[in-house]
DNA sequence: GCCGATCCATACTCGACCGTATGGTATCCA
DNA sequence: TGGATACCATACGGTCGAGTATGGATCGGC
């Protein structure tokens, strides 16, 4: 789009470089992340790169410590916070089906997850949402191993969703459709 | 494994690298792909590679035709001629859940939504599991709405089981847990 | 206003991999 | 049995992207 429309005339920092390189990751996945092309989009040349980072390597490193950082947390704690355990499901499910944004990245790094360097990230992240899936099913009035098994059923379709609508683009969903999915998901996932 | 310890003295066909392509593609993802790579795993060289393929672009191609040739006509039609519809979904569920072979091309090509080539291709065969499963849902009495959205729930946690514990190794689940998952799976997403 | 540190540009090397050119060897058949 | 055809080896050219070397520009503190 913007190839080098952006007025900025601020030198870079690491972070900036980070920050560019999640997003060009969530549009166009890890294999697309190249210095130069970097630079190219960020206005500058490799010479500026190879100053903030030692190899390509630790950018993707950097990339996605940043992005596991930033977490998930508002919404944890935000579920978390109600007060009724069987509403939390629910209104976990509305919230994470009508943000689009933060699934990008985590879609891109699904893709990638033959590269050494995205297992160890995505396996604890994908850890710690499946933990936290299976507290709230516990919560919600399923005994241990019923919540476990059903939240991994949970998230194995969340992230199934993922690559079929988001990556893939079967039979492109409308919104209305969409909704009556979420709703049917809700039905038959959540404890009666 | 066998870098070249084949004793194989015949001559090569174009089916001979399809073959070795979709092994290479099952083990290591599309992006492994390389012509080099392949010819000396078949204990050959480039030459003759180009014989047979007009570029690397159409092996890719002819090996994603042939996986979409072999397809999963006979899981279909066996499940298909099953007298009662009810018990469809379970026998379906525990033969899918039982293979892993055959899961292994399409976990990988999952990964390589990103390529122009698969994406067709992943959308097809997708596109007809996912109305094989809708068919069988209504059979098994849903209505119509509800017997897609249920397929496409099914199919999704099918597609992010691949990913989570195929590609990326979460908490190796045991065998015999694993057929307490899939038995949880059946109760939840089986009409009763 | 000078100087060291920070940030960036330019110009290379190097390796991986695709594709081509061309000649060699095996195989089949008239 | 000899020649056409199918199959393969060797050697080369070209591209793309990572990483290096080095010098220039810019900024902050004194």
């Amino acid at each position: 789009m913007n190839a080098s429309a952006k007025p900025e005339r601020t030198r870079l920092s690491a972070e900036d470089w980070e920050d560019a390189a999640l997003k060009l990751i969530a549009d166009q996945g890890v294999g697309a992340l190249a210095v130069e092309a970097l630079a190219r989009q960020l206005g500058v040349t490799k010479g500026s790169f190879y100053w903030h980072f030692r190899t390509r390597e630790a950018l993707l490193q950097a990339a996605l410590e940043r992005w596991e950082q930033y977490g998930e947390k508002e919404v944890i704690s935000q579920i978390e916070a109600m007060p009724d355990p069987r509403a939390r499901l629910p209104e976990l499910f509305r919230r994470v089906a009508h943000e689009l944004a933060p699934h990008r990245v985590y879609a891109a790094l699904l893709k990638a997850l033959d590269h050494p360097q995205v297992v160890p990230v995505m396996a604890r992240v994908s850890q710690r949402r499946m933990e936290f899936l299976t507290t709230i099913y516990s919560e919600a009035g399923l005994v241990p191993d019923e919540a476990l098994n059903r939240a991994r059923l949970t998230y194995a379709a969340y992230v199934g969703f993922l690559q079929l609508n988001f990556t893939l683009g079967l039979p492109r969903i409308s919104h209305d459709e969409f909704d009556a999915y979420v709703e049917h998901m809700i039905r038959t996932l959540t404890p009666s």
